[in-house]
DNA sequence: CCATGCGCTGAC
DNA sequence: GTCAGCGCATGG
């Protein structure tokens, strides 16, 4: 499988073909290799986790394609204690130290006494700097004492916005008077270092404030002044970020000195008595509600409720951080778990056992200690490179998972490489199993893959076999016949679709077949890159042995609605008795291989095999090294992409183009148009582009899901009716999105037009909420 | 918790 | 060409 490696700056990203068993050392020594970074300057984060060496991209959950930061420290981070010694631009330090040493004689063994302070006193307005971002904070210093370990003078402060937090320790280095002063241009001198504001993954962002030396200075025009920063960062200061170019210009502020009480100004007692008369902006602490403390948000506020109150009976979860009030747990807590137990909400409490935080050791996961590859040590095969083990990335929550019928946004014809890819698109969830129902429900999709000889594929009909009757251990997921199959699990489910009594001894007919419940089918290919590139097979020559020449040539496409004309018990081929199906497709839009449906699939360009994100940069990559490493040969993507070309210039393949019906529907919602020419520049490829783009763009704000009845705002953002209505106490009504006000009497109107154009992109999406 | 499974790949 | 055997999602 491969990852991405990508600096902070986000200009340098390299991609890595990688196991999921690889340990952290060897990432770092395939960074060196690619991005010439010595391991030991590698600072290397994944979802907010330092990784650490000696543990595995696994214990981190990573997964195909994701992205790993990389930042880049000066050097490595020496003793702290030689840091001090060797400091020599910060006499002050030495001063204080100075000053601590006396105060040690003087309060002899005593540990965490309160101790007076040369430079700041309790109740002094500073900066300090936030361990978690290493950026500097308005903060309030609430008590000064002294660690019994170094001696060192331990500042105690606030962080300005935070009320919820306690107090954080911070050293003599970490704190210093608040800046004021906004820089002129004859402030902005090569090599200064001054306050910026900067925001790491979008730099034209707002972000928070940071140290940064200036490198390259620009003043030549009046009105914008280009300024290009080293950023200091860490909370020793050992990580510096190259070229940070500043985008808030006009806002780069001073750093005041650091100076003994006796020796300040009026002016500058009265900047830490007072604060500075002006509050500088960082980012919002929360990107949802933009920190409205009247609004309710699920992301700062109760991630059940929304609500902002009562957050001393709010719990933060260990793993994702979100908080919960503990009466809206289901089951409530009755009061808050002892400080040194971790807590996981119900979303993370599966897998918390495999997340670390940074720095932190690895609890051994109960899962991961019973998997097979861990118990049985004389395997040397390394699992966890390919795309056999891989985990889906997304989940489709238009729908539930026992969702009956088409998936709004999915065409027939849609065809993925791998089956993964059809259960993040929610079209077959299991990704193996060839069924996908529930016992007492039904079926709601099912693959044809070739793996039953009795299978019998007419295209518009087929033959189906059920599942089970197989001896499965050996950690095996299909082996041959060796029992009889029963009418249980999937093979019930298959069943009970049909239009019948369920007979459990002789099988059923339908009485209407039409009546009975969808069932998705999906017809998988047999080859691979490699022997389609080889050129003309000519259907399955030595490929599995089964399939059925409907199917795709190569991955798994989705062929419309069937239903279930009848079922029976049958001795099959192997001699025992299995549970066969039989299948009609009622689907209004014709199948991919009728001419109407060739056509039709070329209009919507669904004639394109969708590949997971990078995966065929990662196949390229591969192929290079083995060029270098081997004789000359074409890469298979080349070859593919020749295979392509030649078909393309035979059906003259053009991408997909809106369907007239839509596009009407589209131009008629104006008050979105410019959303809507966000998605059009998605045209011209696969339909699945413009359909993930709409699905982007329409997410509203609050339920992070497409907006349903939506409001569309006069400043154009758009939010479902009930997010809308849900989120206000307040006498006038702002937007969400951006906080534009509103007016206090607003029309709660959906935007009809809107609805329309959605309801057709997504066919009955609005049904599932 | 456990059992199930029409995938997928590298090793042989 | 064949085949052992893995993680993962799902339902029960």
């Amino acid at each position: 499988m491969y990852i991405k490696v990508k600096t902070m700056d986000g200009k340098e990203s390299v991609m890595l073909t990688v196991s999921k068993m690889s340990l952290i050392e060897e990432i770092r020594r395939l960074v060196k290799d690619k991005l010439n970074v010595e391991p030991a300057c590698q600072r290397l984060f994944f979802r907010g986790k330092q990784m650490e060496d000696g543990y595995r991209l696994i214990d981190y959950g990573i997964n195909i394609n994701d992205v790993v930061q990389l930042m880049i420290r000066a050097a490595p981070v020496p003793n702290p204690k030689v840091i001090k010694e060797a400091t020599e631009d910060q006499s002050v330090t030495d001063e204080a130290n100075d000053k601590e040493k006396k105060d040690t004689n003087k309060t002899g063994d005593e540990s965490l006494t309160d101790v007076v302070c040369e430079y700041y006193e309790v109740q002094d307005l500073i900066d300090a700097k936030d361990p978690f971002t290493s950026s500097w904070v308005e903060a309030k210093i609430v008590r000064i004492t002294k660690n019994k370990d170094d001696n060192q003078l331990e500042y105690h402060v606030l962080f300005q916005g935070h009320e919820r937090e306690i107090p954080l320790p911070r050293t003599f280095k970490q704190i210093r008077p608040r800046a004021e002063e906004l820089c002129s241009n004859q402030d902005l001198k090569v090599g200064k270092m001054l306050l910026v504001n900067y925001n790491m993954e979008e730099n034209k962002e707002r972000g928070l404030w940071y140290d940064g030396k200036l490198t390259k200075v620009d003043l030549q025009s009046r009105t914008k002044r280009k300024i290009t920063v080293t950023l200091i960062m860490g909370e020793e200061n050992e990580t510096e970020v190259n070229d940070c170019s500043i985008f808030f210009v006009k806002e780069i502020m001073k750093i005041e000195e650091v100076k003994k009480r006796d020796e300040q100004t009026a002016e500058e007692t009265r900047l830490l008595k007072k604060g500075p008369s002006n509050k500088r902006e960082s980012a919002p602490y929360c990107h949802h509600c933009n920190d409205n403390p009247r609004r309710k948000c699920k992301f700062c506020g109760c991630h059940e409720c929304g609500s902002k109150e009562n957050p001393d009976k709010q719990i933060m979860c260990d793993e994702c951080d979100l908080p919960y009030h503990l009466y809206c747990l289901k089951p409530p807590l009755s009061c808050m778990p002892d400080e040194s137990e971790e807590w996981y909400c119900p979303k993370c409490k599966t897998d918390s056992s495999q997340i670390v935080k940074a720095g932190e050791k690895l609890k051994e996961s109960k899962k991961k200690a019973k998997a097979p590859s861990n118990l049985n040590k004389n395997t040397t095969r390394d699992w966890g490179r390919g795309m056999a083990c891989a985990g889906r990335a997304k989940e489709c929550t238009i729908v539930p998972s026992n969702h009956f019928g088409p998936i709004p946004g999915v065409d027939v014809g849609t065809t993925w490489r791998f089956r993964f890819q059809a259960s993040e698109a929610g079209v077959h969830r299991p990704p193996v199993g060839g069924i996908h129902g529930r016992e007492k429900e039904g079926a709601y999709s099912i693959v044809l893959s070739g793996g039953y000889e009795d299978d019998l594929d007419n295209g518009d009909s087929f033959y189906y076999t059920g599942s089970g009757g197989r001896d499965l251990t050996g950690n095996k997921r299909t082996a041959e016949q060796s029992c009889n199959q029963t009418l249980t699990r999937m093979n019930l489910a298959l069943a009970i679709n049909c239009n019948a009594e369920v007979n459990e001894t002789d099988g059923a007919e339908a009485k209407d077949w039409r009546k009975g419940k969808p069932v998705r089918v999906l017809r998988k290919g047999h080859a691979d890159e490699k022997s389609l590139a080889k050129g003309p097979s000519k259907g399955k020559g030595k490929a599995a042995k089964h399939a059925s020449s409907y199917g795709p040539e190569i991955g798994v496409r989705y062929d419309g609605i069937y239903k279930i004309v009848k079922y029976w018990p049958e001795k099959g081929k192997s001699g025992f008795i299995v549970w066969r199906y039989f299948l009609q497709r009622d689907d209004s839009t014709s199948p991919v291989w009728t001419e109407e449906g060739k056509k039709r699939i070329q209009q919507l360009g669904l004639d394109q095999v969708i590949y997971p994100e990078g995966h065929l940069e990662a196949l390229e990559a591969k192929e290079q090294e083995k060029e270098k490493n081997g004789g000359k040969r074409k890469s298979v993507v080349e070859l593919l992409q020749n295979k392509e070309n030649s078909t393309a210039k035979k059906a003259k393949k053009s991408g997909y183009q809106l369907e007239p019906e839509i596009a009407e529907l589209i131009e008629k919602d104006v008050l979105n148009r410019k959303l809507w020419d966000e998605c059009k520049e998605s045209l011209d490829d696969t339909k699945q582009k413009f359909v993930s783009k709409v699905e982007e763009r329409f997410l509203c704000i609050c339920c992070q899901e497409i907006v349903f009845k939506p409001i569309t705002t006069v400043c154009t953002h758009n939010i479902c009716l009930p997010c809308l209505q849900g989120s206000f106490k307040a006498k006038v009504f702002t937007c969400p999105s951006c906080r534009h006000e509103l007016g206090k009497n607003m029309a709660m109107e959906p935007n009809e037009d809107l609805c329309r154009a959605l309801n057709a992109i997504f066919p009955g999406y609005e049904s599932g909420r």
